[in-house]
DNA sequence: GGGGTATGTCATGAG
DNA sequence: CACTCATGACATACC
């Protein structure tokens, strides 16, 4: 079975190329989506990472062809789906190309219609019974009365699903450029229903009255004009939908609470919010994500159709990858979450002072890692400590292994890596004789190297405490207020171990700070990369919104000059209708006035008629 | 010697 | 109220 649904696919999808080249588009995407869908044959038996992973929307992309190694069955899936989508970015008509079949399908012979014009066809399949029935009707009847406008029926039609253009269209379309279009079409749409108000007048009425034609609002709309008054009505199809998460996340970005940990926690907690949803182009994507794959977050389906961004949308890819691939693999084997590679776990980690390895072993070859561990000994708690724990194998690292046999990765874990157990040393008595050692082992080292000592280090020696800076600083509040009683120490010498604490303390904070600000400043810069992506989508949706406003133009004026051929003034002349033209306000209004004069007009409302054509006369 | 960077330290406010 | 943390500002070391 599976191997017959492949081999039809195979052959269907030849069959699609085939007829792409010669300008047919066949919409395959809801059979491949459907039928041959990575997700539906994973119900067969993958695992429950391909229907949680969205590699196969990022295998449409150019940076996605790598992604998803492990199903051939994907590799053949998707090569097909890159294949048809090249053939169609080819060779398939820009504007409304499912259509082309249908007008093919349903072509009724007709000298005026507009069949050369490739993108104005007939309307979808889903009516075309209904519509082709129409169209022989209008057919004859336009046959009898000599009227000639079966281009209307290239605009979509009420019924035609908006997904149509949606999926051409992959991008949203731009608000100030959906307030020109509507404007346009309130225009159209109020000299329309002017005309669809009309009494039931007969074209012959038009052609034959030796009177003064009656008002505008009299004339009968013929089924092929309200078609076209449909068309316009849902004019909202043809313009690429508004992004509805524009305002929010234009702003959410720029307005954003500067705040770091905001930044941060934003980042790791929702990811990245769906700056920009580019929908495929294979079109059908557009309606599927939600409803096949449920919980998928839409904005792992919103890069899948753009290709212009290559670098940025891999390393933005790359990071929803990592994510979902964590998410898996949490979910299959939690138990075996130890195995993972603990680099990751680390940069993957909430904690400020993890995080910190890698940049700060990158950003600095001589980290503070020595520093702390080497020079000053002390207010550690910093990333370092696990390279000092598990590499170094110095007396430093020792000395922490013996006095903290802390599990190193527990201890990571937490943000406040400083804050040692408590139940290692809550008591006095736990911890005074393991000083004692790592004192020697500190003094043993430091006596190899005194000149990099830390200077509270040196200080805390100089004291003659057992005890180190790092211990100052680690130890829980309540075991350093025990030392300091049972120590015995001076007044001077208690505020300089409390200094000492409190530096150390800052020095770890101070570097979390750090650590959270260059990552603030990497999300804001992703931010900045992603709008600067949507600012390019808005900027190409605002060009296919340009094109479609005048496609509605040129209709309108032929429109226009139909309606006037068919006006007559009071001595039964018609009307020139390049010397008129319609023009339709906001209230239903329409108003014919001279193309050279517009102080003299003609309006004519919807209900009331205003006969006042005769004020318009030339 | 000046600029850039990394790091430590202090002051301050908030929790 | 003490402690801890976050963070801006400043100082210092290093390249």
């Amino acid at each position: 079975m599976h191997h017959m649904k492949k081999y039809f696919t195979e052959g269907l999808i030849q069959l699609t190329i085939l007829l792409s080249l010669i300008g047919v588009r066949v919409d395959v995407d809801s059979y491949l989506n459907g039928y041959f869908s990575p997700l539906i044959e994973a119900d067969g038996g993958p695992s429950s990472a391909f229907i949680q992973t969205p590699f196969h929307h990022y295998r449409d992309t150019a940076a996605g062809h790598q992604v998803h190694p492990k199903c051939p069955e994907l590799d053949y899936f998707f090569t097909s789906r890159r294949l048809l989508d090249e053939v169609r970015a080819l060779g398939s008509p820009a504007r409304f190309p499912t259509r082309v079949s249908a007008w093919l399908v349903h072509l009724v012979p007709d000298d005026n219609a507009d069949i050369g014009e490739p993108n104005n066809l007939s309307g979808d399949s889903g009516n075309d019974e209904i519509n082709a029935e129409n169209l022989r009707e209008e057919v004859e009847d336009d046959h009898r009365t000599g009227l000639s406008v079966y281009q209307d029926h290239s605009i979509p039609r009420p019924g035609c699903p908006t997904e149509e253009l949606s999926k051409e269209d992959t991008l949203q379309n731009q608000e100030d450029e959906e307030v020109e279009v509507k404007d346009q079409e309130e225009t159209s749409c109020a000299l329309l229903n002017t005309l669809t108000q009309s009494s039931a007048l007969e074209p012959e009425d038009l052609l034959g009255s030796s009177t003064l034609p009656p008002p505008l609002s009299d004339v009968v709309v013929l089924p092929q004009w309200q078609d076209f008054l449909s068309e316009f009505d849902n004019f909202d199809s043809m313009v690429p939908q508004p992004i509805p998460y524009l305002e929010a996340d234009l702003s959410n970005p720029i307005s954003y609470d500067a705040s770091l940990r905001d930044a941060m926690v934003t980042r790791r907690e929702i990811c990245r919010p769906p700056l920009f949803r580019l929908e495929s182009t294979n079109s059908s994507h557009s309606d599927q994500p939600q409803s096949s794959l449920g919980a998928l977050p839409s904005s792992l389906f919103s890069l899948s159709g753009n290709s212009s961004r290559n670098e940025t949308t891999q390393s933005r890819m790359g990071g929803y990858l990592d994510e979902a691939v964590f998410e898996h693999i949490n979910m299959l084997d939690l138990g075996n979450l130890g195995t993972v590679d603990p680099q990751m776990l680390l940069d993957d980690s909430d904690s400020g002072l993890s995080l910190e390895s890698g940049s700060r072993s990158a950003a600095s070859p001589s980290t503070s890692s020595d520093s702390l561990c080497e020079e000053e000994g002390g207010a550690t708690g910093y990333s370092s400590e696990v390279e000092s724990f598990s590499s170094k194998g110095g007396a430093c690292a020792a000395a922490y292994r013996d006095w903290s046999p802390v599990d190193l990765n527990e201890y990571i874990w937490h943000d406040h890596t400083y804050s040692l157990p408590q139940d290692q040393n809550s008591t006095s008595s736990c911890w005074v004789p393991p000083l004692k050692s790592i004192k020697q082992e500190v003094m043993s080292e430091d006596e190899a190297e005194p000149e990099e000592m830390g200077r509270d280090e040196r200080r805390v020696q100089a004291l003659g405490l057992p005890f180190s800076a790092f211990q100052i600083v680690n130890m829980p509040v309540e075991d350093f207020l025990e030392l300091l009683d049972r120590q015995d120490l001076s007044e001077p010498q208690v505020s300089f171990l409390r200094d000492v604490r409190r530096r150390g303390k800052n020095k770890l904070a101070a570097q979390n700070c750090r650590k959270r600000k260059l990552d603030a400043i990497v999300s804001l810069q992703g931010e900045v990369e992603g709008l600067m992506v949507q600012r390019d989508a808005v900027l190409r949706q605002r060009a296919n919104t340009a094109k479609a406003l005048s496609a509605v133009a040129e209709r309108f004026e032929a429109l226009s000059q139909t309606v006037l051929s068919r006006l007559q003034d009071e001595c039964g002349q018609p009307l020139r209708p390049e010397n008129y033209t319609l023009h339709c306000s906001a209230n239903g209004r329409v108003v014919v006035q001279p193309r050279t004069s517009r102080t003299s007009r003609t309006t004519v409302t919807g209900g009331k008629t205003a006969k006042r054509k005769k004020d318009k006369k030339p």
